[in-house]
DNA sequence: AGAAGACCTTGACCGAGATCAAGTGGACGC
DNA sequence: GCGTCCACTTGATCTCGGTCAAGGTCTTCT
């Protein structure tokens, strides 16, 4: 069921996450030591790319698709706690083995690095060390805006807190701005979205329902989303707009 | 309001987290530096560190004390987002502003350094940054089982959650072990629990009774509390024993 | 074309936890 | 000694979101 393809060894330089992934700091001599000792793997849209507790022997930035972490309670509960785009980090130097499953939640395309050789190169460049704690803070940013969410929002916020996401990211990815309508396609599924949002995909379906209803956003079948006033969905997820972090 | 104590200079060599603070990794010459920049600053109970949104000039850790971070609503609603513990850094190198309020929940003594004077020190010194990383590695790990809590536990779950991290801390701290009753003041209002689980003081105080009728906690007053069994308290949390982070 | 299965929606009902309200107990100042 | 304040407890009731159940829609496979 592994398929890890080879995929086209490209340049660098002309990486579409090059200035966003932990590279985005590194000089040209410095991305040519990345450059030896990099690859790339492939993973469908399912499929696990490390189990939890797992030896992890590689490293890596999402360079296409989405991948989730997740951690999974015995009986079966299970909570999203990252959401892991383009430019993404996966993986902790200096750990060996992997505290969540990572799956591709699409299709996915990952530039890896075996864990050993990136550690030692990131001992001797400072400018990776340095972006990879950036990054990190980041992420501790959204983990800790998600906990707000998770812990106080009521299920119709949190519904319009991870659309008011996803619309904000689409939009700044576009370049198309914040003022007209955004328009998108949901990367998840209702039950993925109630793995993030602490739900039951049911309420999930019912208060997309409703903001359909109220026309805070628009459906064209199941995934197909149009934003007309990012603001309005913005004050229904409690945030009382232009705050916030994009992605 | 403001009290700014300067407490003893002490030395580092014999700083009570000299071991495990942002300074671990430094050797005799790092340690030098960073004490020639140093100063201490204590905090009453209550009183608020840093409001978010404020430019932050200093960053530090945590000496003796707790503090919390919290997200706040414009309704009121609030959520504590962090827990710093003694040897816990506070503020974000590469960032000015703050995007939480820091209030001191106990008595609090912190040893801080100018932002600044700090950050140059940083990129001249890899030990400072490599630990750095890993405490934020080790923060974002525990803010994403804060979301399971937050999103998939139930209120008794929750609050055996809490209570069993806050048990193990100090078992780990006063070298008990685990196998022993564990016996600790909660540093905690109801209330300041129940920002912190997502719920209400008066769901926490509910759950907190019933533990205690159910013996898996005593109680003298309300906030000595004896631990009989902590695997038995694990278990209550759905941590089923054994796994877990020590602080 | 028809069957199967994944994904989603909607309805009816229920219960965990929120809300509203009253009361307890201990610390502190006068 | 007594009032006051604060942290906490406990009870009664309500409600949001979970649970259980049925049915719909679209894709894919045969």
């Amino acid at each position: 069921m592994t398929l890890n393809t080879l995929v086209d060894h490209s340049n660098c330089e002309d990486c579409p996450i090059r200035h966003r992934a932990v590279c985005a700091r590194c000089d040209a001599d410095e991305l040519i030591a990345l450059e030896e000792i990099k690859y790339y793997r492939s993973f469908e849209a399912g499929q696990t790319i490390i189990w939890s507790g797992d030896q992890m022997n590689f490293v890596g930035s999402v360079v296409s698709g989405i991948a989730s972490l997740t951690q999974t309670m015995e009986d079966g509960r299970t909570q999203m706690v990252g959401l892991l785009l383009p430019s993404d980090f996966v993986g902790r130097p200096g750990r060996d083995s992997a505290p969540y499953d990572v799956v591709a939640t699409t299709d996915l395309v990952m530039c890896c690095f075996r864990k050993k050789p990136f550690e030692d190169l990131m001992n001797r460049t400072p400018h990776i060390a340095q972006r990879l704690l950036q990054m990190t803070l980041d992420e501790l940013d959204a983990a800790r805006e998600w906990m707000l969410v998770l812990g106080r929002k009521t299920a119709r916020e949190k519904i319009a807190s991870l659309l008011s996401i996803i619309a904000r990211r689409d939009a700044s990815v576009s370049q198309k701005g914040l003022s007209g309508p955004i328009v998108f396609d949901l990367p998840l599924t209702r039950e993925a979205m109630a793995d993030y949002l602490g739900l039951t995909l049911e309420t999930v379906s019912r208060q997309i329902s409703a903001l359909k209803k109220d026309e805070v956003i628009l459906l064209e079948g199941k995934r197909h989303v149009t934003v007309p006033d990012i603001g309005r969905l913005m004050e229904e997820a409690g945030d009382d707009a232009d705050g916030g972090f994009l992605v």
